[in-house]
DNA sequence: TGCGTGGATGAAAAGCTGCTGAGAAAATAT
DNA sequence: ATATTTTCTCAGCAGCTTTTCATCCACGCA
């Protein structure tokens, strides 16, 4: 397991490190928000301990990069604010999990037990396409933190669409993964769903994510 | 619950001590670092609040000595120096938390807390969910510390939505895990729990922490 | 500019799902 | 042995979902 410690104050740091490297992890050390991000994108790592306040580029502007590129690396925030909105902010980013600083060491490694143990876990069951989120544990759908009910049927298409996001699928494509079996009989039952989606998550924004290919079908894309 | 207060000041001591007892702890004093060791050695205490700067032998060293010796008693640190690198080296000995003095004493209540809390969680076999907690030793429950009694299969079914808290889990699932092997007929017994369990535990408060997933199943939630 | 095809939309019928109260059977307590 | 609690089945109903259908709209092409 490797985990990279993100965090300015070199003391902590070292600590850290030193701390996780006796629990058997590879730990690295980096100590500024640019770094960070290239080093998360090599997608070498299994976890990271990120801090918000970081000289240049903060916390947050890393995970919001990094999660932007598509980069799943389980993140665990290490905040001196205690404020909830920051926690709620870091955590619609796509962190994992979050600790207040000053923080027990024990607990600390109980989160990174967890985290890591989360990966290990196989199946990380989230979807994000720009600001949208579809987490497939909690069944549950969010626009700009927004959250968005959806029937059955309508997760499944959603699910479908972002699972190809930025690839255009046919109905015939969407008919056949969630309408089981070929049931040749041409219905429109593809477009009404479209467009209950539209209703729930595009109505309400300027940007519309399921576009439209005509003569051919549909795509999910976050803002361009 | 006792706590040990190693605190060489006679009257700082005296009142913590008082506070401590007022909360319903047992609370024993204790003036400089040789018996503070001696004390914590013995194994009887779940907690330890303890001064860094003690007559004689400091409390970096009084830390030091008990884990040495594999004593694992929670310790939290009181600190008039505000410096990371005291910090650090509290934590890093193996202290679980700290607070610098002056202090608000609710604040140190939360943090004694949180310190036998968590002790008691990992020994006892303890799930929280929100304001929801589930004693599995116990087998008892409590909402905002309301007490819920609850029949056996009432309190499996719980159990195992607090052990999946914020995902999904079929009827299906549900049913696998407490009604053994695979009944295949259909019944709605599972309905007919999550109903019980809601008049305990959801129908007296405005939130409702069982919630139905229309099509999947239900999930356990504290406040979103 | 007008026409045709493909797509969008509203409404309404049909189909389900989940909720609930009642009560029988079984287990447990008195 | 009797009372009480617990477990479980059943059936009806209310409301949400799914699907179909008819109509309307818009884009692209001659």
């Amino acid at each position: 397991m490797r985990i990279l410690v993100v965090e300015d104050e070199k003391d902590m740091n070292r600590i850290i490190v030193k701390r996780l490297v006796a629990e058997g992890y590879c730990a690295d050390a980096c100590y500024d928000g640019e770094s960070a991000c290239d080093y998360i994108c090599l997608e070498e790592y299994d976890g990271v301990i990120l801090d918000i306040m970081l000289p240049g580029m903060d916390g947050f502007e890393v995970l919001k990069k990094v999660r932007e590129k598509g980069v799943q690396t389980p993140v665990l925030f290490l905040t001196a604010r205690d404020s909830t909105a920051d926690v709620v902010k870091g955590l619609d980013l796509g962190a994992d999990d979050y600790i207040v600083k000053p923080f027990a060491f024990q607990e600390l490694m109980a989160r990174i037990r967890v985290m890591t143990r989360k990966k290990a876990d196989v199946r990380e069951n989230v979807y994000r396409c720009g600001a949208l989120t579809v987490d497939c544990n909690a069944h549950s759908v969010t626009r700009e933190e927004k959250n968005i009910d959806l029937s059955p049927r309508e997760f499944s298409v959603l699910v479908y669409l972002i699972r190809n996001q930025n690839i255009v699928v046919t109905r015939d494509q969407i008919a056949a993964n969630i309408w089981d079996s070929e049931s040749e009989s041409y219905s429109n039952v593809v477009d009404v769903y479209i467009r209950y989606l539209r209703k729930k998550m595009d109505d309400d924004f300027s940007f519309k994510m399921i576009q439209t290919v005509r003569g051919v079908g549909y795509v999910l894309r976050g803002e361009l």
